[in-house]
Order: structure tokens, then C-alpha cells, then sequence
DNA sequence: ATAAACCCTGCCATTAACGTCAGGGTCAAG
DNA sequence: CTTGACCCTGACGTTAATGGCAGGGTTTAT
């Protein structure tokens, strides 16, 4: 399959793909022509880009791991337990602060309504 | 004061006061020799923009309510309220969806752990 | 054989609040 | 009169995953 219905059948953009590509994560074998061409486990790989993406981590993240954890249980591959949990810890902290911005914001928003 | 007492005083890098300048947030008197000079007025006011920079809101939003707040109760100022009321929103969007990622790294990590 | 629909490789733009030079005046003290 | 500590204005760099365009080849169908 070529780049366009990979897209298609993903949701990544054209794009994307090609930024996976050079970011290590995803091969393709090349056609006479220079196409990309890819294989139907191309699509699943694709996806489970998706998913690490999706939980915030970095394409540089992903591609320590990514070869291994699609071969494996993401439990066999030891890179992946401490990045889970440095990214937990970020997640606190920005639940934290978030939560404190929320707090400061309530308080204004009522002291103004207050005063109306 | 200079800009580098000014700087001194209330933690604002010397940069970040020229930024503020140029955002329209924060005037200065300029000397014979190109210097900038500050008031007394100048070092609460920078306290107020850090203030509200603290709170996630940009410079742009800052500045649409900063002339009023800083000579009347923010309650006086209808800019204000609305501004709040979206960041709320953002930060209340924004919580939900760390929430999600932290849930789902919780799960991967307890079922890694398990299968050790 | 031609138009539509693909594909390719660069490369610049995006966001926001700064950091960090470069290149150059100014000023106070010794 | 020189050194060090200031100040100035540009202007590029930063972050990360794309978006989008230019300029050009390829394929497919009519």
C-alpha cells in the first residue's frame, strides 16, 4: 500500500507519515518510482505510534522502545516502565499547578460575582 | 531606577521587562542617553503582569485589561470576567484530558508491574 | 495524450515568552 | 584614560509535531 492509503486507513496525514519515517519510527521499502510503499503491519505500527503519542509521549521516547515493544510484551521491554513513570511525574506536576491556577481562578471569578 | 533595579526588584529578567514594553503592558520615560527610567508605580505594576502571567493568561489578554485594573477593582473591569471564565475552561479541559493520560499510564504501569 | 490524482524532496511557518548573542554606546571609579 | 558594569537595538534560537507550499515526476483513466 502507498503513503496515501495508509493515511487513509490511519488518520495520519500524509505528513505525519513521512515525519515518522524520519524520525525513526516507521520504514518503508521504496518502489522503482520512489514511492513509498508499506505492508499491512505498517498500519498497526502506525496506530501504536498513535497510541504512545496520545499519552504524551515524544517521537524520541517512542523510537527507544518502539522496535522492541512491537516484537514483545511492554513488559519485557525495560525502556518503558521509567519512561511511563518520568511522564506520570510530569502529569503530577501539571495537575498541580493546574489545579492552583483553577483555585486562583475560582476565588477571582467569585470575589467578582460577589461584588456585583 | 533603570531597568536592571527594576529588574533586581521584582525578579523579571531584563528581557522579559523590554517584552513587556514592547506588548504595550509596561511604559517607560527614556533618559538624554536612551536609558529607560522607572517609578516606583512601575515595580507593582510588573508585580500585577507576573501576576496574571502566572494565572496562563497571555500578554495579549493582559494588556486588554491591565490600564484598568491597575486604577480600579478588577470588578469594574469587564474584561475581565470573561477572559477568567475561558481560561477556566481551557484549564478545566485541560485537567480532564491529563487526567485520562494519567489513568491510562497507572493502568500500563500496574500491569507491567504485575508481570514481573 | 491529457487531466486528475497521486507521489517525491526540500524548506519555511506555527506558538509564546522569553534566552542569548553581536555590535555598539554610556558612565563611574580608580 | 581605561576597565568594568551598565544600557541600547536588532535578530536569531528555543520546542515538537505537524501544516502547507513550491517545483517537479508518476500513474491512471478517459
Amino acid at each position: 500500500m502507498k503513503i496515501g492509503e495508509l493515511s487513509k486507513r490511519t488518520g495520519a496525514s500524509v505528513r505525519s507519515l513521512r515525519y515518522y519515517e524520519q524520525e525513526g519510527l516507521l520504514a518503508s521499502v521504496r518502489m522503482d518510482n520512489g514511492y513509498r510503499t508499506y505492508n499491512w503491519v505498517a498500519e498497526e505500527q502506525v496506530r501504536t505510534i498513535q497510541f504512545y503519542l496520545s499519552l504524551g509521549l515524544t517521537t524520541e521516547q517512542i523510537g527507544s522502545f518502539l522496535n522492541c515493544v512491537l516484537k514483545n510484551k511492554e513488559a519485557f521491554c525495560a525502556e518503558v516502565l521509567p519512561i511511563y513513570e518520568r511522564k506520570l511525574q510530569e502529569i503530577d506536576a501539571q495537575l498541580l499547578q493546574l489545579g492552583q491556577i483553577r483555585t486562583n481562578l475560582l476565588d477571582r471569578i467569585r470575589s467578582i460575582q460577589e461584588s456585583q
